[in-house]
DNA sequence: CGAATTTGACCAGCGC
DNA sequence: GCGCTGGTCAAATTCG
């Protein structure tokens, strides 16, 4: 949990507009009954990162992160053995539930799909002013403090919901994000001071390590963008250390993520995303070569990592591994940012730290949910026309790639819906080293065939 | 050999 | 002003 400085400091940023956004999946457990952070996460599309930028841009996320967020399923589910690995459903997980806003507000744990903030109604497509919104007077006091939010994506048929009982899935308690801490910076470049008012999306989900441990075999989806790991830190505190790495597939790409366990449930990955992305969605060789190596598993074992700092801490995993575990965990966050947060991870939270939306989502909060989440909640874009709405915003979608990998289907698609099959991009996740699941197939094959 | 990772050093913000 | 801490750089190392 947070502490009081920690918490102080959030509520800082709330204030100050900082911070804003928060979709969480995981932590719900810990938060119980206050959750609360309704957020309904759109899928942007996959292929066209930009635009999903520009749509954040337009609205609420002026910092849009093109992002990460924007493509994902949550590969961990199956690490995790998640019932409904990929997208999902369970019936109550299904669309028809989404329209009904007492499952969601019922259910601390599940997503909720927050009514559209009326201005936002007015626009078509505001995804960010539609994938999060929050509560107020529940103000998450820590990004994983917050319920579960999935929302899914656009195209996405049927939206992945992640149910109280997956969230809570590895008995993960919950992460602890600490924000105060949050700062992007680029201290060497000029350009980039360190502000805690910069925008920046904090997601927690199950770390893979647990499912995913070396023994077992590295799962290693890989993010549609490229990252490249320029650093990692002892974080006080914390047993382990933060990574950090910087989008690859484009020279003058200001984004960057974080990957860091949370010190209070390692079992979770705290991933943060700062600045955004300023081009396109990767090639897809670029793509991969920011996941590529450390997918491999060959150079884990046995490994004595000279990063002694945490070396102490990590008992059960050497420095190395784990490491490389974060490395790894961290691509997966970034796609299960991106998407997952459909049924996707269980625990996958996401916090967006934008002025305006926090404004938009504390009228929200008032005007919608002033007496218990749940009333009259309406998923945002849930429904066809709203999806088409949102690509036609994202900036009429040529051929995408992911129109292509739509259409073409998902290899990994087994056992979804009909509906899902089409569009469950989360398919695509590049497991490259886990080979037990079906999902493995996906997300390279389906690039190179593009 | 090219690309990614590791890791110590450097720098800047923040709190005391 | 000083020290602590976090974030980034960049040379060295590792890997495919």
């Amino acid at each position: 949990m947070c502490s009081l400085s920690e918490q102080d400091q959030i509520m800082d940023n709330y204030h100050q507009g900082d911070l804003t956004d928060i979709i969480r999946a995981s932590g719900s457990s810990m938060l119980g009954e206050s959750a609360v952070a309704t957020n309904t996460w759109q899928f942007p599309s996959m292929d066209n990162p930009e635009s999903f930028s520009s749509a954040m841009d337009e609205d609420s996320n002026p910092h849009g992160f093109g992002d990460p967020f924007s493509s994902m399923r949550d590969p961990l589910l199956h690490d995790i053995n998640m019932p409904n690995s990929g997208f999902l459903k369970p019936p109550e997980m299904v669309s028809p539930s989404f329209e009904s806003a007492g499952d969601f507000s019922s259910n601390s744990g599940v997503m909720y799909a927050a009514p559209p903030i009326e201005d936002d109604l007015k626009r078509p497509c505001n995804i960010f002013t539609r994938m999060l919104q929050i509560t107020p007077n529940k103000l998450p006091i820590s990004p994983c403090e917050s319920p579960v939010m999935a929302a899914s994506p656009p195209g996405i048929k049927n939206p992945g919901i992640i149910p109280s009982d997956m969230i809570s899935l590895n008995g993960s308690k919950g992460c602890l994000v600490d924000n105060s801490a949050m700062q992007i910076s680029s201290p060497r470049n000029p350009g980039i001071k360190r502000r805690k008012s910069q925008a920046k999306k904090v997601v927690c989900i199950p770390a893979p390590a647990a499912a995913n441990s070396r023994a077992g075999g590295e799962v290693v989806p890989s993010d549609l963008w490229a990252w490249r790991k320029y650093g990692q830190k002892p974080i006080k505190g914390s047993p382990y250390p933060r990574g950090y790495y910087r989008c690859s597939s484009s020279k003058g790409c200001s984004a960057r993520k974080q990957v860091e366990r949370s010190r209070t449930d390692p079992n979770m990955l705290v991933i943060t995303y700062t600045s955004e992305h300023n081009h396109p969605w990767p090639t897809q060789r670029n793509a991969l070569a920011g996941s590529t190596r450390s997918s491999q598993p060959s150079k884990n074992n046995n490994v004595t990592s000279k990063n002694s700092p945490n070396s102490q801490n990590q008992k059960h995993i050497n420095p190395k591994e784990e490491q490389k575990e974060n490395v790894n965990d961290s691509t997966v966050p970034t796609e299960l940012s991106g998407g997952l947060a459909t049924g996707a991870t269980a625990a996958t939270s996401i916090k967006e730290e934008n002025e305006d939306k926090m404004d938009r989502q504390l009228e929200f909060d008032d005007e919608e949910f002033g007496d218990g989440l749940g009333h009259g909640y309406r998923p945002s874009m849930l429904d066809a026309n709203q999806a088409d709405d949102f690509f036609a915003d994202l900036g009429e979608l040529d051929a995408d790639p992911l129109d292509l990998l739509f259409n073409q289907g998902f290899p990994g698609d087994h056992g979804h819906e009909k509906g899902d099959k089409a569009l469950d991009p989360f398919s695509l996740l590049d497991w490259s080293d886990n080979n037990n699941s079906n999902n493995n197939t996906s997300f390279n094959d389906v690039k190179r065939g593009l």
